[in-house]
DNA sequence: TCATTATGCATAAGATTTTTATGTATATTT
DNA sequence: AAATATACATAAAAATCTTATGCATAATGA
């Protein structure tokens, strides 16, 4: 999803925050919505983005509901409910995650 | 090299990163200096540390120098200059991933 | 109006990274 | 004497992502 190795295993933590903060969207959307709130930066491509959501899926971890709009086909992915206890975790690891890094990369900040 | 996937695509910035804080180390050494400064939260596994550091050398970003301490071998590894340049670029990409993440994660820190 | 871009989904081959499982060997601790 | 720590290594499998396609409709632009 971009040029950085650094975005590896991130998507689906992504993902299930903006399911959490937005109810329920749609691919497409995730797509431009990621877009939007990084200043373009962070380009996630369909490749990536549609097998992840069919993963999580599978797991019990979203909903999806099929609706046409425009003559054209959306599915709205939602969270379950052990989905929404799912995220809580991953945003949890998210942050030990960067506090990690940040202590690894500015030992510095000792102060 | 932990239970969450964040990590994944980390390792990298992580090793030249501290090869370039203490100008030389050998690769369990590497091991244990993550383990310290993450409290013991962050575990690199051999069988992901030793062929990231025989690819990084086969870049050009490390030189490498073997010695024999106590009858047992170690590898140093060290930063070559394109593998100083590099980490200042990998360094910087890690600053960008955390501020996106960060504005994905906490969109409410706009005040 | 005809071509391009945007919207919207999907999958498949290949690359990359990591996990898990081994293997070898010496030194130290229990 | 056995277990743990130190120190390297690789190989099979799993996981994730990139790149390249494919299909289809709507809107924009030349």
């Amino acid at each position: 999803m971009k040029n950085s190795q650094l975005y590896k295993g991130s998507l689906n933590t992504i993902v299930m925050k903006l399911l959490e903060e937005n109810g329920r969207m749609y691919g497409y959307e995730i797509t431009q919505k990621v877009k939007a709130m990084t200043q373009g930066e962070l380009h996630i491509t369909e490749g990536a983005l549609y097998p992840a959501l069919h993963k999580l899926e599978a797991e019990g971890l979203l909903d999806v509901e099929v609706e046409k709009v425009d003559n054209r086909l959306r599915k709205y992915y939602k969270l379950t409910e052990k989905g929404t206890t799912e995220t809580v975790n991953r945003l949890a690891e998210l942050e030990d995650f960067i506090r990690n890094m940040q202590s690894l990369v500015q030992p510095k900040l000792t102060f």
